[in-house]
DNA sequence: GTTGAGCGTT
């Protein structure tokens, strides 16, 4: 089972890439989303990685949430599922 | 700078 990791507090600069590095290290990445304003193209600031198991995303969460990226504290935690769980977008059924 | 999107209907 896969797991979401919400990534905050990223510097406008990082990519998928980085956080991909970050996280493949402590175990599978199952997919990366780094989140652009979809109105502006600019980056919001925040991401997402999927992880193929709930330990290993764990394991990421606690070695990465509070690291110092760029002078920034990433704020790393278990994604909440607007997109996967409500039915998405406003509209259902 | 803080929890994604688009498709399209009950």
């Amino acid at each position: 089972m896969s797991k979401k990791i919400y990534i905050g507090n990223l510097p406008f600069s990082a990519t998928e890439q980085d956080l991909r590095g970050l996280f493949e290290t402590h175990g599978e990445i199952d997919s990366v989303n780094v989140i652009m304003d979809r109105e502006t193209g600019r980056a919001r600031g925040f991401a997402f990685v999927e992880m193929a198991e709930a330990s290993a995303a764990d394991n990421a969460i606690r070695a990465l949430d509070g690291s110092d990226m760029g002078g920034r504290s990433l704020r790393v935690n278990e994604a909440e599922d607007k997109r996967g769980g409500g039915g998405g977008g406003g509209y259902r059924r």
